[in-house]
DNA sequence: GGGGATCTTGACAAGAACTGTCGGGATTTG
DNA sequence: CAAATCCCGACAGTTCTTGTCAAGATCCCC
């Protein structure tokens, strides 16, 4: 299991955002601070980590702003939030210390068994979700009338698809 | 997905090394804290926890110390965790304002879809396993000589299932 | 059986480290 | 020069850790 901050969800807020506009001009950090409801300062050192990790894409001056670095299909979640929290080292583990030295490589063993299944499992969601997946979903939820999602700010930005182009 | 810090993995370890010795007479804080190699103070804090949830019992005086409330089969991880952290609320979501306002309700929306999936998937396998899967487990470790864990302190507690008994 | 001495948990609080938030600049672009 | 981004640091709040003291339980000695 991996540790997960706000800083998780608050940066893949943001690059969802950025999916749903992807191709178009770049977006300030004030834009999609106030689009998702977050701090624009605590935004910002998020962003900033982001591109350090090469996820996104910074420009100054007017008219500059961020973009993500590749194509929705090729960032996955897990990317997300290895870059914004860091070491992202497993935290629910019974013996850290084991998984720190290397100790437990047997298959039946029991950090392995337990501890490492959980940290696989949440991997194997994180590492096999794009934000093109995200985005699927996203407007398809926007389809569906009953749910009250389609309401949302977010969600808004998904119109830019329909009309913009 | 669900607040996961040291505690978790403190309250973990030191119900493990109680659950290798159900039966015996109580440990106290400072063996668990020793054997577990976690600051005795602070171990101090988090069996508290779990004795006011119930989950071990306490005993003060010469001889006294901690022993588990029931059957290590009718604990769960999920017990542990919830009852050291506290409240365990989903922190990895896209959404956490909509998943507060029980906004989402449709199966298709974008937030069940992915952030609940996820909480969903964790909650099943912490719920799932009890302290008596992961003694089974760490026992069974303890037979594969391949497995270097064997050599580590807190297994050494499974000694006394054989011999003291 | 009474009085400590000893061993244990329990509660409070203080200090270090990290997280979340914010502002003031420095730097780059147009 | 103006607009926009980045970098540095300050601040409260929380978590992690340790320390101090009080309270309960057992044992021993008289």
């Amino acid at each position: 299991m991996m540790k997960l901050s706000t800083r998780s969800s608050y940066g893949l807020r943001a690059a969802l955002t950025l999916a749903l506009h992807h191709g178009e001009p770049p977006r300030p950090a004030a834009v999609l601070a106030e689009g998702n409801q977050i701090p624009r300062r605590y935004l910002e050192q998020i962003l900033n980590r982001l591109r350090r990790a090469e996820l996104v894409t910074a420009s100054r001056g007017p008219g500059g702003g961020y973009g993500l670095a590749r194509d929705p299909g090729r960032i996955t979640v897990g990317d997300i939030v290895r870059a914004v929290e860091g070491d992202l080292e497993p935290v629910l583990c019974a013996f850290p210390e084991l998984k720190a030295q290397g100790v437990c490589a047997g298959e039946k063993c029991f950090c392995q068994g337990f501890c490492q299944e959980m940290e696989r499992t949440l991997t194997r969601i994180l590492d096999g979700t794009t934000l093109a997946d995200l985005r699927a979903r996203a407007l398809k939820c926007r389809e569906d009338s009953t749910c009250t999602c389609q309401g949302m700010e977010i969600l808004s930005g998904a119109d830019s698809l329909d009309s913009a182009h």
